[in-house]
DNA sequence: ATAATTACTACGACAGATGAAGTAGTTTTT
DNA sequence: AAAAACTACTTCATCTGTCGTAGTAATTAT
């Protein structure tokens, strides 16, 4: 299991992947990133939502219902070509990133 | 240039790493990491400083003054054999964040 | 004399992650 | 039929780490 603290500036960044292909939602979300990462790594419920709150804010992903008349509503999500943009950029971010820290690494 | 949020994990390791191999202090530390990365992370002298106390508080690093008769007194750090090994564990933990981010990241 | 560099400290603000708890519906187990 | 588990989301309060701003103090360069 991965710290939150090394992932913190890449939720966002995971989230987005997810809607990549297509819309989803907060449920759906949770258990592909669990299961895409072997479970690794398992975002909390909180994390998620806020982030979904703060995605949208920045104009990232936009919301909407879809008429379901079953289960509890569900509240589905979509990128944007702004969340898009930043998606690339991330990706772009994250091989640098990755660059610098392992220079710092160590196998002793 | 790096967001600090994507290091945010890894400022800790980063500073052992460069006491691996013999005392340092803060200025100098922080000129080596800005070396090492080349330009490309610069930690902010307040994050520096401020990872010492943390670190010193978990029994991470000593810290120690040596006597020198010129310039400003500076704090001089050590790594602990429990700074060594949390060290170990956090390259450990790297390898797998690498792995699970490296899952949501897609060339477009 | 002044600016720049070295070396560190104090303080307050902020963003993102988290724990705890709750709401609400559906499906499975006993 | 009752209880438990799963689906799906929300609110709230708290914590940690980073950062901006500012200040202290000494040395070296212009």
């Amino acid at each position: 299991m991965i710290s939150s603290d090394v992932i913190r500036g890449y939720n966002d960044t995971m989230i987005l992947y997810m809607l990549l292909d297509g819309e989803s939602y907060g449920y759906e979300i949770s258990k592909n990133i669990r299961r895409l990462s072997e479970e690794k790594y398992i975002m909390k419920e909180t994390t998620l939502y806020s982030a979904f709150t703060r995605l949208e804010k920045n104009g990232y992903i936009d919301s909407f219902y879809l008429d379901e008349t079953f289960g509890k509503r569900r509240t589905y999500y979509r990128i944007t070509p702004q969340g898009l943009a930043y998606y690339r950029a991330k990706c772009e971010e994250w091989q640098v990133t990755q660059e610098v820290i392992n220079k710092f690494i160590k196998e002793l």
